[in-house]
DNA sequence: GAACGGCTACCGACAGGCCT
DNA sequence: AGGCCTGTCGGTAGCCGTTC
């Protein structure tokens, strides 16, 4: 690692509104140490990964003479790119600190980061790297056998953007993460949540608790409403999907009774009501994937007919008390 | 089918306080 | 000391029900 020079730019890339590129960061590993040169947040229109070759920043890797770059997997909603200097391809022994789990926790937030720091640094032994964080240490760029602090720099570089992941149960970090959340239970009162924790937070933690109001789900989830908003925006979720959820699972209690209902009568209309209730249940599934999708305008008029249908038989069980009531009461007077 | 109103839940802004 | 989080509040979006 010695007076080498690495070049490691990570780019990521929001792919659920595909319009939005992240942030970018470069960092350069010289004579083992890492220092950030470059910090941008680029937004392109298109989203693409040829948009981003005219940035900035991607003039600066031309210029560093950055010949690879690696796509690696979708975390999520996110999509890690990693480029390396062309004439130092990194080797087993000079993985740059900054990419190493004990010295960035906020990377412990990329479940598939070992898969594709395997696929790049061409890794066997993918558990002494990114699981052991003495094991990193004497395998690094840290040859002199100092002391772990001595290399705090490393630590203080400013990872805010990294991305945050939608599928963690493939990752081997997941139970690991869940057992680091605090206690809610033990809380009584509410404590301030930990960067540690709110960097933690998953897209698919959040899908758990679309069903609930927000404030319900971020008491859950042990963060505050502020919190739980602010990692809403950067998983792309504009607003709160509870309310299209439940909309939507009212309507399909609907459907279900009416297919029920149909059973026996009406054959085609059961199924027909079937059909619908698994296009709704495809369409909620949709919403949780993709919380800023609209409910489609089919599905409003089927519940704005539903809403119709509903109040129609309202009424006329009401008509019906009334006039009931009143032939009662008008038997009574003749009879007296 | 379109439009309106009531109501609930969410949003964003801001102030104050706690934590690092 | 500065950053970050919580709590609060006014405005508003959207769901649901109703009417024309």
């Amino acid at each position: 690692m010695k007076n080498t020079l690495l070049t490691t730019l990570l780019v990521f890339k929001n792919t659920i509104r595909e319009e939005l590129i992240r942030s970018v960061h470069v960092y350069q590993i010289k004579d083992g140490k890492v220092r950030e040169v470059e910090r941008e947040f680029v937004f392109s229109e298109s989203g693409s990964y040829g948009e981003m070759r005219s940035t900035p920043i991607l003039r600066l890797q031309k210029k560093l003479c950055v010949a690879e770059v690696s796509e690696g997997y979708q975390n999520g909603v996110w999509l890690c790119i990693f480029s390396f200097h062309r004439n130092h391809k990194p080797q087993f022994s000079s993985i740059p600190n900054l990419l190493l789990l004990s010295r960035n926790l906020k990377l412990r937030t990329i479940p598939t980061l070992l898969r594709d720091l395997r696929v790049i640094y061409k890794l066997e032994k993918d558990k002494d790297v990114l699981s052991d964080s003495t094991g990193e240490e004497r395998q690094g760029n840290n040859k002199d056998s100092q002391p772990l602090r001595k290399v705090v720099p490393v630590l203080t570089q400013d990872l805010n953007f990294l991305p945050y992941e939608d599928d963690m149960s493939e990752s081997p970090d997941n139970k690991l993460d869940v057992q680091a959340l605090p206690d809610a239970d033990s809380a009584e009162k509410k404590k301030r949540a930990s960067s540690d924790r709110v960097a933690k937070i998953t897209l698919s933690e959040l899908v758990k608790y679309f069903d609930i109001p927000i404030v319900e789900a971020s008491r859950r989830l042990n963060v505050g409403l502020t919190v739980l908003k602010r990692k809403c925006r950067e998983f792309g979720i504009p607003r709160w999907p509870h309310r299209k959820i439940k909309s939507l699972d009212s309507l399909i209690h609907e459907i279900q009774e009416e297919a029920n209902n149909q059973e026996s009568d009406d054959k085609a209309a059961a199924l027909a009501a079937i059909e619908k209730r698994r296009m709704l249940e495809s369409e909620k599934e949709n919403i949780e994937r993709k919380p800023f999708m609209d409910i489609q305008s089919e599905t409003k008029k089927l519940r704005q007919d539903i809403f119709k249908r509903r109040h129609r038989a309202r009424a006329q069980v009401k008509n019906n008390s009334t006039v009931s009531s009143s032939s009662s009461s008008n038997k009574t007077t003749i009879e007296t």
